[in-house]
DNA sequence: GGCCCAATACTCACACTGTCCAGATACACC
DNA sequence: GGTGTATCTGGACAGTGTGAGTATTGGGCC
C-alpha cells in the first residue's frame, strides 16, 4: 500500500541540505545535462519539498551554479588524473610540448566521457551559468580545468618554447581549440567513431602546438 | 480601452503561418536567446493561438529547429557581406592566409554582434537543437557558415600551403578555433573591451594560420 | 454558382515547472 | 526546561509544452 511516505528520512531537518541538493544536482547533470537539473526534480531526489531549496538558494539558477561549480572541480580532478597517468619524459622542450597535448587530451576527453557534466561545468549563457573567466572567480582554491592549462603553458615557457609575453594569447588559442573541439564532437558529430574522434583530437592539438611554439614576426 | 482582441488579424486562416512562426522565432532568438523562442511566446507574437503551431511543426523542439536552420542562412550571409567588403590581394599565398583570417573574423564577428541569433543557430544540445555536421545535413543550398570555411581552405589549396589529405584536420582545427573563441568571448569575457577581444581574435587566428600552413613530419 | 471536404486554426484540459507567502516544526542556547 | 530562530512544509499562482476534440474556412467538383 505504499503510505505516500508523509516523510522518507527520521528528522524533520536534514542536516545538510545544501550539500545534498547538489549532489542530487550532480547526479542529475550526469545523465540529463544542465537541462535536467529542475528545483522540484532536485528537491525530490532528496526527498525534501520544493520550496526547501529556497533556504539554501535564492533561485535555481543559484544552484545551477552551484552544481556548476562543483562539476569543474569534478572536471579538473579527473583531468588530474588522467596528467597523473601519463607520465611525460625525455627532452625538456619535446615534453613541454607533449605535455600540452595531454592537457587537452583530458580537456576533451572528459567532454567525450561525461558530456553531462561537461556542459553543466563549462555550459555557459544558454545554460544560466556563468562561467568564470579569471583564476579566482570561483571563491575556493580547488583547481580547476583552467589551472592545469596554465601549467601546460609555464613549463612550454620553461623550456623556451613559448616567450613569456605570448602567454595571454597562447591561452586564449589554447582554450579556444580544446573547449571547441569538445563542442563540435558533441553537438556537431556525436555519432563520430569513438577512434576518429581521438584522431580528430589529436590533429588539432597537432595544429594548435605547432602554432604556438612556431616564431611570429 | 483595447477589446481583447478576439482576433488580431482579418482571415481566419493565416496564410503562410509556417514563414510566420520561423521568422517570429528569429525575433525573440535574436534578443532574448534560444531559451526565448517558446510556443506560446511565439504564436502570440504571431497573433494566433498555441496550439495552430501544431499543424506546422510536431513538437516546440522542431520548430526551433527549423529556426536555428535560418539563422545559420542568416549568419552565412553576414559572412559574405563581410567578406565582399574586404578585398585580399597580393601575393597568392598570403591573399589564401588573409582569406582564413576574414572567413574567422567574420565568424567570431557575427558571434560577438548577434549572440542571440548565434547561439540560435549554433548552440548545440543544451539549446535542443543539433546542427548537421556535413555539407548537406541542410535541406536546402543556401549557403552555410561551413561553405565560406571550406573555401577559404580550398584556396590554401590551391595556393600551395596547405596539402590536400590535410583538409579533413584543417577543418577540425579551423572550426574548433572560431567557434571555441566565440564561445569564450560571449559567455567566460562577456566584458573584456571590444578592442581586446579583436586582439584575443586576431592572435588565436594567427596561431591557426601559423599551425595549419606548417608542414609536419 | 452552390456544395462538400480537407486543411487550418481554435478551445478546453492536463501535467509540469519556478516562485511567493504564510504557517508548522525541531534544534540550540540560556 | 522554556524560548527563539533557522529550517522545512503546504497551498497557491502564473507560466510552460502538449493532447484530443471542435469550429471555421477556402478551394475543387458538380
Amino acid at each position: 500500500m505504499a503510505e505516500k511516505r508523509p516523510r522518507a528520512r527520521a528528522t524533520y531537518h536534514h542536516g545538510d541540505l545544501r550539500a545534498a541538493l547538489i549532489a542530487a544536482g550532480i547526479d542529475r547533470a550526469r545523465t540529463g545535462g544542465p537541462q535536467a537539473v529542475g528545483l522540484r526534480e532536485v528537491t525530490r531526489a532528496v526527498g525534501v519539498a520544493p520550496n526547501s531549496a529556497y533556504g539554501h538558494f535564492p533561485t535555481l539558477t543559484e544552484l545551477k551554479r552551484a552544481v556548476a561549480r562543483e562539476a569543474r572541480v569534478a572536471m579538473a580532478e579527473a583531468m588530474s588524473a588522467h596528467l597523473d597517468s601519463v607520465a611525460v619524459s625525455g627532452h625538456p622542450g619535446e615534453a613541454a610540448e607533449a605535455y600540452l597535448r595531454e592537457v587537452g587530451r583530458a580537456y576533451v576527453g572528459y567532454a567525450l566521457a561525461e558530456p553531462g557534466l561537461f556542459r553543466m561545468a563549462m555550459g555557459g549563457d544558454p545554460t544560466g551559468i556563468r562561467v568564470p573567466a579569471a583564476p579566482g572567480g570561483d571563491d575556493d582554491d580547488r583547481p580547476r580545468p583552467r589551472f592545469h592549462l596554465e601549467r601546460a603553458l609555464d613549463r612550454l615557457i620553461a623550456a623556451g618554447r613559448l616567450r613569456r609575453e605570448d602567454t595571454g594569447r597562447a591561452v586564449m588559442a589554447s582554450w579556444a581549440t580544446v573547449h571547441g573541439l569538445s563542442i563540435m564532437l558533441l553537438d556537431l558529430l556525436p555519432q563520430l567513431p569513438a577512434a576518429a574522434k581521438q584522431a580528430a583530437v589529436d590533429d588539432a592539438l597537432d595544429v594548435l602546438v605547432a602554432g604556438l611554439t612556431r616564431s611570429r614576426p
